[in-house]
DNA sequence: CGCCTAGGCTTTGGATCCAGAAGAGGGAGG
DNA sequence: CCTCCCTCTTCTGGATCCAAAGCCTAGGCG
């Protein structure tokens, strides 16, 4: 009675953690009877909880071959970012007018936390990805649009393995230029300047993107 | 031995059928039970076929409570079509450039039928719907980014609803004008025009969501 | 007479067991 | 020696059974 917070959301929890963490590869399949014993269930919660994360665009599935983290191809991953710079225009906009000046506040201590992470620092890498997913969700909260907020987190899932390997790959080098979008953005967010948020976003997100462009070394297929 | 194409799916098929005919209305909730015993399988099936289901946007599930399809506020809808409008755009113009004139040539079949539908039927709802369904998402068929068409096709499903109500409501009255955008859009596409097509999609979807707003009464909230 | 509480009933969540399909490895034949 | 086919193993899919949580109703108390 204490906590039984369902099993299949525990298990789903305790995966998606891994794969957003890089602890399980694109492409490798995901055995349902090692993660219920690794889990202590079982293998009922690990099927519905693959499929949560089916749905939650984390997971792909094969009849009779099981579960994996689906691979993108670099178009798949352009595309997704261009769905992207659309979708969090529209996330923004219907979020900041219910964001409080306690989320405000939040936000710029998130974006104080990645400035203040050491540089060059291989183990940050991780510490950085969290924060600015951590960041730029936290900045939807307002946002009560069901089918927008779990769209937009689709679409950041999806492209974790990858933002994750580039990040690594070209180190903190242009972080500089991320800190500068997020504090343009911080402001615009904080004046509740819709428009100039849209924008400030859309560039950020856009910029992004075309820097994934100019490492194709990135993709395997 | 015959046909064992998965008893989820065949679930799933018949439960997507029956939510988008609008036979379950939102709100109402879906007995596992009950469906399990129409369909002469055991619960499980039907389970794993209410996640399939939530993960294309047509039922959202309550833990201890079971599964219902969503109802959603007029804004909700507002938005979602606003999400249509930017990633239908993005679909058709990764979709045109693959399109074979096969393609092209069933879509103007589809679009004829749609135009020979009897006037003033109330059976004749239903064809529409289905028919304009189809017609639009067959335009997507050259979108190979799978990210895009399930996002796309989640959206057209949670609004099924709403867009039966408004149909039933208004009738055939306006209907012109949605054959005159299909034609432009087909034209667009059989001159494989990108930019044309994009536009005249995204001012289809635009009108269609304006004139929803005309009607508040569909929305019970 | 109305409200609160407790118990049963219904429905979903989880575990174990069994069937079926896909892949790998070994043996036999060309 | 290579290749193809068969079999065996392993893993997913489905069915039945049991536990737990929520809701509704009835009874008792104020």
């Amino acid at each position: 009675m204490t906590e039984v917070a369902a099993a299949s959301a525990r298990v789903a929890d305790h995966l998606r953690r891994a794969i957003l963490a890089g602890e399980i590869a694109p492409g490798e399949w995901i055995r349902q009877e090692e993660v219920a014993e690794r889990l202590g269930s079982s293998r009922l919660p690990v099927r519905e909880a693959l499929r949560i994360l089916e749905a939650e665009g984390l997971t792909e599935h094969e009849r009779h071959k099981g579960a994996r983290v689906p691979s993108l191809t670099m178009h798949e991953v352009d595309v997704v970012y261009r769905m992207r710079e659309q979708l969090e225009q529209l996330a923004i906009s219907e979020s900041i007018p219910h964001l409080t000046s306690a989320d405000v506040r939040h936000l710029a201590e998130l974006q104080g936390r990645i400035e203040a992470l050491p540089k060059g620092d291989d183990a940050a890498v991780a510490d950085f990805l969290e924060l600015d997913r951590e960041f730029h969700l936290s900045s939807y909260t307002g946002c009560t649009i069901d089918q927008l907020t779990s769209s937009v987190t689709r679409l950041w899932n999806s492209t974790a393995h990858y933002r994750r390997t580039f990040v690594t790959l070209t180190g903190p080098g242009r972080r500089w230029v991320i800190n500068a979008e997020h504090r343009l953005l911080l402001d615009a967010i904080s004046r509740r300047d819709v428009v100039d948020a849209e924008r400030t976003l859309a560039g950020h997100i856009r910029r992004t993107r075309i820097e994934l462009g100019k490492h194709p070394e990135i993709f395997t297929r």
